[in-house]
DNA sequence: CCGTATCCCTGTCGATACTG
DNA sequence: CAGTATCGACAGGGATACGG
């Protein structure tokens, strides 16, 4: 790259480098509609399926069945199943899941913070762009 | 909701509370396939059209113009046109921007921390779970 | 209770060609 | 150089029904 870094913040040297840092690993995993909500609710302790079902509004059966396994796959849950009847299952985050749960509130911090700011932008370019398209 | 906080983690009774905390939002917002990378380019600078495309491999004019607009509209990044032959069109974060660009660093440190953790936790599960879907 | 299988709809993105 | 317009592919995920 040849361009120059006019006006560079102070931490542009950072890890980053000039290229694509793991920015884009993470957010494959967790960018989808219901990870980060079952890990979030994950954080707070053991679950059942059904309580996860529960406590996530929206959610298919199918796509909690198909996000705790991908957790689970990745190392990030474990899962437990009691050969009761009816069948009992518990999910619970590993200590990189909750690693993750904590990165994750950071960015769930970012977001509340800034809400406000971004509505009143959005309300400024759409009062300046009469165009709706 | 009725369940019981068991096994809660210390962070449990933060922000979050119990239901979905800010985190959708901003992965709405920031989770589609390049606005990061592009608020990380802009994080080291001012840059021009052309040096954003250049910077990014493989983003197409087309998402490139639609992921910087949405960043100005939403008042994460401001753009300056010169009019000029040929035009000049240049791309600087805003403040908010700024801290968007370091919550996001604090997200790619974890990703490249535990990159190796889970590529290794695929290739167990992957090995005990041998038929594939 | 927990998980699987099937079908289909939708949004997101890539490719390409064209304007000021 | 910067941006627009159009088309089509493809994956994510919703609805539903079924199985252990």
């Amino acid at each position: 790259m040849s361009v120059a870094h006019t006006q560079v913040t102070p931490q542009a040297g950072g890890p980053c480098g000039d290229d694509d840092c793991g920015i884009r690993e993470v957010l494959d995993r967790i960018g989808d509609k219901w990870t980060v909500l079952v890990v979030m609710e994950l954080s707070k302790g053991v679950r059942r399926f059904r309580e996860l079902h529960r406590a996530i509004p929206g959610i298919s059966q199918r796509m909690l069945t198909l996000t705790t396994r991908r957790l689970c796959r990745d190392g990030l849950a474990e899962r437990t199943a009691y050969p009761t009847i009816p069948p009992q299952v518990e999910y619970h985050l590993t200590p990189m899941g909750r690693s993750l749960a904590e990165a994750v509130r950071q960015l769930a911090d970012w977001s509340r913070e800034h809400k406000d700011g971004m509505q009143e932008a959005r309300a400024r370019w759409d009062a300046e762009h009469p165009d709706e398209g």
